[in-house]
DNA sequence: GCGATATAGTCAACCCACTTGACCATTTGA
DNA sequence: TCAAATGGTCAAGTGGGTTGACTATATCGC
């Protein structure tokens, strides 16, 4: 079993680097898939905006900001390009006139339907590789420590796709 | 035990994420150790351009760019910030008089003994958590995912710190 | 050897995602 | 009721990268 030289040496704090690895692997074979259906990849914010904004239908752009990490400025510029094609519409807020209200349009949900396929499709390759056991004490111990770290506190979603 | 609303239903697809969540927590904990330490945190891609140079002395320039994935300009200018702030010292290469040969300096190895010790610090907390079994078992299945993935090819090193 | 071509590195211009700062319109609350 | 807070926009700046053009040295085919 032939292990890259760089990662030959198994050294205490390298785990952090095997799960940067792993994660961009992973991320790429993603966009791999992506680019095979022949379609446009968006960029990296764009994922985590669907998917708030799919299981937030009528947020504010601040409210995306606050989520995203990012300022307001940064976010209404994504949301702008993500409406200009299609993605995302913009209605005046309900309640509040200053606000707008954000939703996904069809458009926008069925590309969140079609990651959330890719995604699992990359997520059983890994269960193939490492087995289903696996797979499932992986993410049990993932979410242990992500919950030992945030709590019930806001999760930071920023990096990737 | 309490987990976050937005990751409350366990989807198949939703690991990569969970992969992506933990390296940043991590990564945030690598820099607030930092901070308490009075160090400066340095930037992305200085911590690659270190372990690089570290593993690889004598390094050229256009080695380190393709080792990082960026082009030689964007490495050539990483260099120099570096060599700026006495972590790097370029020297003319021995067999090539185009060719510079990189080294870390006495700063920058100890800057990478530290980076080193504090990585093994986030990693023990990491264990802490989910335990040390359950974290040699993990490093086995990230690794073997890794090598599946990459075999003997380089694997790209980018993201983070 | 010699000339064509490849390679190491630099300088300069541009790009993109994000930031800070200033501002307007509306809402909130003492 | 009016001062302060909030949602959003415009404009300028920044950081880390890019592409392109160039010089100096190396290498390869003949």
């Amino acid at each position: 079993m032939p292990t890259n030289p760089d990662l030959a040496e198994r050294r205490p704090g390298q785990v952090p680097l095997l799960l940067a690895i792993t994660h961009r692997a992973m991320t790429d074979h993603f966009h791999s898939r992506l680019a095979e259906l022949g379609r446009e990849p968006l960029r990296p914010a764009h994922g985590y905006t669907f998917r708030y904004l799919a299981g937030h239908p009528g947020a504010t752009t601040v409210d995306l900001a606050a989520h995203l990490g990012i300022t307001k400025q940064a976010a209404s510029k994504a949301v702008a390009e993500l409406q200009d094609w299609d993605y995302v519409q913009r209605q005046p807020h309900p309640l509040d006139k200053r606000a707008q209200s954000l939703t996904l349009t069809e458009r926008g949900r069925e590309y969140v339907r079609l990651a959330d396929q890719l995604w699992a499709e990359v997520e059983q390759r890994f269960a193939e590789v490492i087995g289903p056991d696996r797979l499932a004490a992986l993410d049990r111990d993932l979410r242990a420590y992500i919950d030992h770290v945030y709590g019930d506190q806001p999760v930071p979603l920023r990096p990737v796709w």
